[in-house]
DNA sequence: CGATCAACATACTACCCAGTATCTTGCTTT
DNA sequence: AAAGCAAGATACTGGGTAGTATGTTGATCG
């Protein structure tokens, strides 16, 4: 957990709103201050400038994420299933704060800023560490996971990537501001992880030797 | 195809790696300008805003996706290697015109721009609109296999935005220009495909009811 | 060969916005 | 109760940038 005094937290939440539905660049200072009914006195009275509120709402996106999936690394059963739980944990987390973590999203293609002090060149470097970490554990996860057979003949790396970015996408189609039931939520994070980690294709017929089955599924017209 | 004179290419080309480099808003029309060795007059001639260059750069990437996936909508093999095929041309796509569909990208998310004109506004449904078809082309695909019995068990919505989320995030990070061979490219497009189609989980075992395999496979330090 | 026009370049304006400097206020501390 | 300070409002400045107005040039055409 991070600590946070109120008053940060108060502009953390109005900046990554901003930040989310305008972008960095198009957020003002002033757009901020006035989503909380205040004046832009307040923001630099807590922040030396624009650059560093935003690395401070990066940081806590990560922060949240990392509180998130930190604890169902330490789920129950084997590997792969504690795996299944990282990232469902990561979908949820992704619904919760949907803000920060578009916002940490801006942040990861956001590496050419204009000028960075150097402070904040090393705080930029610090996220960019977070990021890689938050990879990693779930690479690392996966590394188990295919050490006890668990795993198809993947490559690793590209393997989590595309997994993590099947999930991270959800920020862009899903506003859940609109349907946040938490039922529908969990819903929605349990078709995703399942799709990504069964796969498209049917697991009854071998894959690449099949042929067009005699079974017909009841047809929902989802388009 | 899309019908495009010589002067308007050269300044789609600049302008998609300018917004994509540095995003839209902090893109300014000399920046695209310097890049091609002209100054904004240029820009100017052809274009009446940075919005509307902006939404033509949108357009011709989304072009471009559909000229590379439609031709594979007509592949050989049962409904689901055509899928393979399609998603495996959106992932060539997403490399070879990668200044191009990061724009679009960035357009999807802006929806929230800040003055349209009426006729910004119309194009900017438009753009949607080709969104939207280009999403289902691969739904309607997924649903054919779904029919043929070749699909596990899913939402294929929500399936089918994952899977196109897990290609497209690539975009953000894999830059082509540091390893851009053409094996390479190809190589990365399937092992992404095959991750997706196949899901992580090992086929061998049916899945919820498996237990730690005695296989052991050669461990490759991926991390 | 003069006129016209497309295709730019140059020069200028008006506005927005990050950052700063300077108050105001209310609470704490002694 | 006076001093000191945190929290924030108000007022201002400087730089950057979208868009425009106007100049220049080379090609085409009658």
């Amino acid at each position: 957990m991070i600590a946070l005094t109120p008053a940060r937290r108060e502009i953390l939440e109005a900046a990554a709103s901003c930040f989310m539905e305008q972008g960095f660049h198009a957020t003002s200072i002033d757009v901020v201050a006035r989503r909380m009914g205040a004046t832009k006195g307040r923001v630099y009275h807590h922040y030396q400038s624009k650059v560093d509120l935003f690395f401070d709402v990066h940081r806590f996106g990560m922060a949240l994420l990392f509180d998130a999936v930190q604890p169902a690394t330490r789920a129950d059963g084997d590997p792969l299933q504690v795996l299944v739980a990282m990232m469902k944990a990561h979908a949820l987390a992704l619904f919760e704060h949907h803000a920060f973590e578009s916002v940490v999203v801006q942040g990861v293609q956001l590496h050419r800023f204009g000028a960075l002090t150097p402070a904040q060149r090393e705080e930029l470097d610090a996220l960019i560490a977070m990021r890689d970490a938050f990879e990693l554990l779930f690479k690392r996860q996966a590394g188990a996971a295919r050490d006890a057979g668990l795993l198809g003949e993947l490559d690793l790396s590209i393997a989590v990537k595309t997994l993590l970015g099947g999930l991270q996408w959800s920020l862009i189609w899903y506003r859940p501001a609109i349907d946040s039931s938490a039922a529908t939520q969990e819903r929605l994070a349990d078709a995703m992880v399942k799709t990504l980690m069964q796969g498209l294709a049917a697991r009854s017929a071998p894959v690449g030797r099949r042929k067009t089955a005699a079974i017909h599924r009841i047809s929902r017209p989802d388009v």
